[in-house]
DNA sequence: GCCAGATGTGGATACGTTTTCATGAATCTC
DNA sequence: GAGATTCATGAAAACGTATCCACATCTGGC
């Protein structure tokens, strides 16, 4: 049985029962302006004893903003989105700000539908994987919004705060260490949004004097099922590649499994590299070589540039790091 | 260069280029009350041209709630908790619904301070996996708030709406699994929140008239860490077992770790089962046996629940299905 | 003991929306 | 064709807060 006749104790309440008024109890409870010691006693008595809490709808259609911050991210379900999100939130829960949190699944009409969203709820701090080219974003920034950018940079929007790994010396390190086993057919496993990452690629293999093989790069969208199709098609079209460079976790996890169901053998038959360190890397079979980068970092760094808007610092880059384990051998 | 001195059109700026009151370009754009077509048309066409969308703050304020719903998980980047996520979210983002999330770390502090958090934003409809005891909601309950529990019950709270997999079937399949194989001395690894698996894990082999070992039924946090040194202890404490039971992904990575460290051979030096089907236990050598469970089905089907609050139907049970992989084998 | 300034205080207003209520017009009933 | 009923419509109130502004009280300086 409930009682839900309870109604919420307001600011008016705590005026009558502190016998001041309403501005006081304002002034005292957010901690704005001057009151006198004996009032400010009776104002925080007052707001105890009716536990009192202050409703947000009242302050922030007052203020004409949302407190907060909105979360936009392609897939919860990739773990490194899911990391990313985790340093977000662990920022923000200890900002106390609450998190809107929206799914993108890359497809550019849905995050338009999602920033619109959050403009109605006339959020003002937003933090985008974004899948949209600059434009989608015009109506962002025409509502004030104040926006960070987080794992990838939205060409044409350059002055907006970013927050990366560094994909181009993550890039490198890969390449190299795969051309140093004797590597020259070297795959790359792409995904929607890894521009950076295909260029520093090509860029790699240039340096190295080996020659691109633009069928050798593949795309995918962010799907298990794309991840797959892509890895797979990859695998029969090109049997003769020795290497792979699977450009995130899922990718990773797509291409181990295509070369299981092919039987190719990894290392011996193929090597492999996937970018981005998750768990289980360690625990298959061969365990993989990664490219970790600090997705909770990148989530809270994010986080932290969104909340304290003043400071105008462009573009976060966060170091990427060489995990060798066991998915690469010599060129067969 | 950012034109900051636009202000957004409101309710009263289409009522005044339509020409008529604002309360009849609120009944026309919200879909209630009549409106004859002319008017209608006319504060459409002003919607249009202004570009007006309502703000959620003045309808929050008037309603006295606040659209949406949240969400409240122990943490986000455990996979079994992204895909409950995903289905929350799919669900709320199909009903234009926005989600406000949160993560409890399985700590009821936390938790009650989330909870304080949402019901000071006004939020009325909470999904959550909850952490503390029924005590803990207690001020939600008071406050109004819809809530649904996900995938664990909350006792002593058995009439709010629960989501859940079937745990008791789950964990009876894997133990008879097991001993169909041979196993008598099978450690259970179970985390906080996993009362209602320990439970069906003694009925179970009390039912096939093996005794319990209470030594071999293990209690982790919810993290990594802890997981991974209550499976490295267990495997220390007990090397006589020969099949472990993990409570969820966590744990079964955890014991697959803790097993290749310690040298137990997988499956034949001990048999492993895990809760909850992911990506890599397909990838991982051997691949894993598991006890699959709908987690996004779960979410979504929350998400339902708490959308259409007019049913008042009590629990949801999920089915979970056992997938034979490798991990498994008779007793040695 | 009087004025300038500082300080504490509360009334009133505005934020943008939804909804109630009253009013006038139009339609229907017999 | 007169009364009854429905319909379209806009003015006004309310939601809970923060802040502007005016007023009252107090402090210190001469």
């Amino acid at each position: 049985m409930r009682v839900s006749g309870q109604r919420r104790s307001t600011i008016k309440d705590v005026a009558e029962a502190a016998e001041v008024g309403v501005a006081t109890v304002s002034r005292v409870l957010s901690g704005t302006g001057s009151a006198s010691p004996a009032t400010r006693e009776k104002v925080l008595a007052a707001a105890a004893r009716l536990d009192y809490r202050p409703s947000a709808l009242g302050r922030n259609l007052r203020r004409q903003r949302t407190g907060g911050i909105g979360l936009l991210v392609p897939d919860i379900t990739d773990p490194f989105y899911g990391r990313l999100t985790d340093g977000v939130l662990t920022c923000a829960q200890s900002a106390g700000e609450p998190v809107m949190i929206g799914t993108t699944r890359d497809d550019p009409e849905r995050e338009a539908q999602l920033i619109g969203s959050l403009i109605e709820e006339s959020v003002e701090r937003v933090i985008a994987v974004p899948s949209g080219d600059g434009e989608m974003w015009g109506p962002a920034f025409r509502a004030g919004l104040s926006v960070v950018f987080a794992e990838r940079p939205v060409q044409g929007r350059e002055n907006i705060p970013t927050v990366v790994a560094d994909d181009r010396t993550g890039v490198r390190t890969a390449v190299e260490y795969l051309a140093g086993l004797g590597h020259r057919r070297i795959a790359f496993l792409s995904r929607h949004g890894q521009a950076q990452r295909v260029r520093a690629f090509r860029e790699a293999l240039d340096a190295l004097g080996v020659p691109v093989d633009e069928e050798l790069i593949v795309r995918a969208h962010s799907s298990r099922d794309s991840a797959y199709a892509a890895a797979s098609g990859l695998f029969q079209h090109r049997p003769d590649l020795t290497a792979v460079l699977a450009g995130g976790n899922m990718l990773g996890e797509a291409a181990v499994l295509a070369a299981k169901e092919l039987d190719f053998r990894v290392p011996r038959d193929v090597s492999l590299i996937m970018f981005d360190d998750v768990p289980w890397a360690e625990l298959c079979y061969p365990p993989l070589t990664v490219i970790s980068q600090p997705a909770q970092d990148m989530g809270y760094r994010a986080a932290e540039l969104v909340l304290r808007e003043g400071r105008r610092s462009r573009t976060v880059t966060l170091p990427t790091e060489l995990i060798v384990r066991g998915s690469c051998g010599p060129r067969r």
